[in-house]
DNA sequence: ATAAAAAAGTGTTATAAAGTGCGTTAAAAG
DNA sequence: CTTTTAACGCACTTTATAACACTTTTTTAT
C-alpha cells in the first residue's frame, strides 16, 4: 500500500520519478505500467498502477454508454488515460502529457504534489492542494455529479 | 487497449495517422483494416479496429430491422461505415471521407481530436470536444434514444 | 466519345519537435 | 563518512508534420 504526501520535481521534459520508498510495493505487485488520467471532480490527476487500471477500465467501459453521466465519466477517465511503460527496478520515471498538465494546472510548475492514497496516487498543483487542505474550494471543481446505480459501488 | 487523448493533424488530403504509441496494440491484434463511421448520438466519428468491427456489424445487422430505433442505428452505423486498409507496421495512415468529415464538423479543420476509449476511438472537432468536456451540450446531439431490449447490452 | 483538365488519392522525403536514456552533480539519509 | 536518493543536463532516438511528386479517378469541353 502506498500512502503519503510528496512534493517532487518535474523536469523540463515533463517527467517525474516516484519516490524510492514505493519501489518495493511496485516490485511486489509486478507493475510494468502506470496510467495517469483526469480526476473527474477536481483539477487533479489520478495515477493508477497497471494492474489496478485493468480492473477499473474494464468495469467502466462495460457500462452502457448511452447514459450521459456514464458517457461523461468514460470520456473523462478512459478518454484521457495515458499509459506509460515503467520499470520498478529502474528510475521509475513517467511522462505527463501537456494536456494532463494543463488540466491539473501544473503547466509551468517545476514541482508537483504526489499523494499516495493506498492503491492509487493523486497529482496536484501545490497551491490547489494547500487550499483544499485548509477547507477552501476551487473554481474548477465539480461536486454535483449524480451517479447512476450502475457505478454507485465503483471507486475511482 | 488503446486509451487517451490526442490532438493530431489532418492533412490537406484528409489523412491522419495514428500516434505511434498504439502501434503495438494494432500489431498484437493483427489488424489490417480500420472502420470509421458515424456516432449515433453526437457529431463525432467512431473508429473501430477491423476485428472489433466484425463483431459489432454482425450483431447489429442481425437484429430485427422492423424496430425503427434499430433500423436507424443500422442506417447510421452500418450505412456510413468506411473501411480502410491499414498497415500497423507502416505509417498507420487513414483517409476520412468528406461525408464523415462534414458529419463531425471537421471539414476545414487541420487538427482533430482522436480519443482512445479502450477498444475503439472517437474523432471529434476540437471545439465540440472541449465543450462536451466542460459540461456544455451541443446543438446536434441526440440524447433521447430509447433502446429496445435487444441492444441494451451492446456498446458501440 | 475522346482528350484535356481538374480533383482526389497515394507515397516519399526532410525537418523540427517531442520523448528517452544515461551519466553527473547535489542533497539527504543512515 | 558512506550510501542512497533526487534533480539536472546533455546526447541520442523517435515521432509528427508539412511539402512535394506522382498516379488514378472524375469531370468538363469539344
Amino acid at each position: 500500500m502506498m500512502f503519503g504526501f510528496n512534493n517532487i520535481s518535474i523536469d523540463k521534459k515533463s517527467r517525474f520519478s516516484f519516490p524510492a520508498k514505493y519501489r518495493d510495493a511496485f516490485i511486489d505487485s509486478n507493475e510494468s505500467q502506470i496510467v495517469i488520467t483526469k480526476d473527474p471532480q477536481y483539477p487533479a490527476l489520478k495515477v493508477y498502477l497497471g494492474t489496478e487500471w485493468v480492473l477499473i477500465s474494464e468495469k467502466l467501459s462495460s457500462l452502457q454508454g448511452l447514459d450521459p453521466v456514464v458517457r461523461n465519466l468514460q470520456w473523462t477517465i478512459l478518454g484521457n488515460a495515458s499509459v506509460c511503460d515503467f520499470e520498478p527496478k529502474g528510475r521509475m520515471q513517467v511522462l505527463i502529457s501537456s494536456d494532463l498538465k494543463r488540466y491539473a494546472q501544473i503547466e509551468d510548475a517545476n514541482r508537483i504534489c504526489l499523494i499516495g492514497m493506498g492503491n492509487k496516487f493523486e497529482i496536484w498543483n501545490q497551491e490547489n492542494w494547500e487550499q483544499r487542505q485548509t477547507g477552501g474550494s476551487l473554481a474548477t471543481e465539480i461536486l454535483d455529479i449524480v451517479l447512476p446505480e450502475s457505478i454507485k459501488d465503483m471507486s475511482f
